[in-house]
DNA sequence: CGGACGTA
DNA sequence: TACGTCCGG
C-alpha cells in the first residue's frame, strides 16, 4: 500500500514518552483498518455488538488516542473524503484481492483450515459509512478534533503538517512524505508492541520517525525530486516504472535531474504524469480547521460505548480515568483558555 | 492491538 | 520480573 520509497528514508527511533507535548494529525482509516485486522475473535470474524454491529475500529480509536493523551500526545484525526479519479486503478485492484481473498476463504472455511481463516479474513477489511460515522462520534464525546479531507486524508494530514499545524503525522504509509508532511511517524504505540503477521511468530515494531528535511539533505535532493522518485517507483495514484526501485529511481534522478528527463532518455511515457506531481504538490486541502482538544464527556462516552455498543464498564472506565486526568494533567491550560 | 492474568 | 496465552464486543 502507498509508495515504496521506504530503502532510502533514514529514520529515528522514539517513544510516546519521547514525543510528549508534540500535536499530531492522525490517518484515521489508516489506524482503524489496522485495528480491524488485528482485533478479532479466533474464527477471524471482528468483534461486534449485540446488534452485529463491528466495534474493532472503536477500540482502535478509543484505546489508541487515550494512550497518545495519556502520553501528553494532541492528536488531530484526519478522514478521507473522495478518492482522487487517479486513485480508480488502485481501488479496483485492491477490490478484486478482497474479491478474490473470499473466494479462498469460504475454501479455507469449508476445509477447517483455522490458520489460513485467520489470515485471510484480515484482509477483507471493509469500513461501512456506518463504521466511520460512530468513530466521529466516539471522538466528538471524547473532545478529540477531526477533519474529513476533501479528498485523500493523507494529503489533508500531510498539509496540515506541511503548513505548521500539527508537529507531525501518523501514519504507516510513506505518501505523506510526498505530500510534504516535515515529520512521519510509524509503529506509533506505547512501546515496541509485538505484532502478529502470520500467526506465532512475533516482530519488533519500534515507533520511529522520518524527518522530511533531513532526508533531502541527505540525500542531496528537493522535494520535487523525491516526488518524481515516489512516482517512478509507483503510487496509488500512477504505475511506476517497470524494475525501478527506490534506489534505482533515485540513480536515475541524480543523473538526469528530474523525471522528464529520465523518461526521455527510456524513451518513456509515465500516464497522467503532470497529474500525479500537482497532486503531490499541491492537494485538496481544508485548511479552516479547528485543532483543538475540548473537554470529554464522561457520560456519553460510557453511554456510547457501554449501552450502544456493549462494551465492558470494567474495561472502559479505567481508560476515561486515564483520559480525564491525562487532560487535567497535559491539557488543563489549553481547556482553560479554549472555554 | 493492547491489557489481564497466569506461570516460571 | 519476564514472558506466554487468552480475550475483548
Amino acid at each position: 500500500m502507498g509508495v515504496d520509497i521506504s530503502d532510502l528514508l533514514t529514520r529515528h527511533q522514539t517513544t510516546l514518552k519521547e514525543q510528549k507535548g508534540i500535536k499530531v494529525s492522525i490517518d484515521a482509516f489508516n489506524i482503524m483498518y489496522q485495528f480491524l485486522s488485528s482485533i478479532r475473535q479466533p474464527d477471524g470474524t471482528p468483534l461486534t455488538d449485540t446488534q452485529g454491529r463491528v466495534t474493532s475500529h472503536l477500540s482502535g480509536v478509543f484505546y489508541r488516542t487515550i494512550n497518545l493523551l495519556d502520553a501528553g500526545i494532541k492528536p488531530v484525526y484526519v478522514f478521507d473524503g473522495k478518492p482522487s479519479s487517479l486513485k480508480n486503478r488502485t481501488l479496483e485492484a485492491r477490490r478484486l484481492v478482497k474479491e478474490k481473498a473470499k473466494i479462498e476463504l469460504e475454501v479455507a472455511r469449508e476445509a477447517g483450515d483455522e490458520e489460513r481463516v485467520r489470515s485471510l479474513s484480515s484482509r477483507i477489511n471493509y469500513l461501512s459509512r456506518d463504521m466511520v460515522n460512530e468513530a466521529m462520534e466516539l471522538l466528538d464525546y471524547m473532545g478529540v478534533p477531526y477533519v474529513v479531507a476533501p479528498s485523500e486524508g493523507e494529503a489533508q494530514a500531510s498539509v496540515m503538517c506541511k503548513n505548521g499545524l500539527v508537529d507531525g503525522v501518523i501514519s504507516q504509509d510513506y505518501d505523506c512524505i510526498l505530500f510534504g508532511a516535515r515529520r512521519v511517524f510509524r509503529n506509533f504505540t506505547m512501546f515496541g508492541r509485538r505484532k502478529v503477521p502470520g500467526r506465532n511468530i512475533y516482530l519488533n515494531v519500534n515507533p520511529e520517525y522520518i524527518d522530511l528535511e533531513e532526508n533531502l539533505n541527505l540525500l542531496g535532493i528537493n522535494r520535487d525530486q523525491l516526488i518524481e522518485i515516489g512516482i517512478m517507483v509507483g503510487t496509488d495514484f500512477n504505475r511506476g516504472i517497470q524494475r525501478v526501485g527506490a534506489k534505482t529511481a533515485m540513480k536515475l534522478i541524480k543523473k538526469h535531474g528530474n523525471i522528464g528527463n529520465v523518461l526521455a532518455s527510456k524513451n518513456m511515457e509515465i500516464e497522467n504524469l503532470d497529474e500525479v506531481i500537482e497532486l503531490f504538490r499541491n492537494p485538496p486541502y481544508m485548511a479552516e480547521i479547528s485543532t483543538d482538544l475540548k473537554r470529554p464527556d464522561t457520560d456519553k462516552i460510557i453511554d456510547f460505548l457501554c449501552n450502544r455498543h456493549d462494551f465492558s464498564p470494567n474495561r472502559v472506565e479505567p481508560y476515561i480515568q486515564t483520559l480525564n486526568l491525562s487532560v487535567q494533567k497535559n491539557f488543563q491550560k489549553n481547556l482553560d483558555s479554549f472555554f
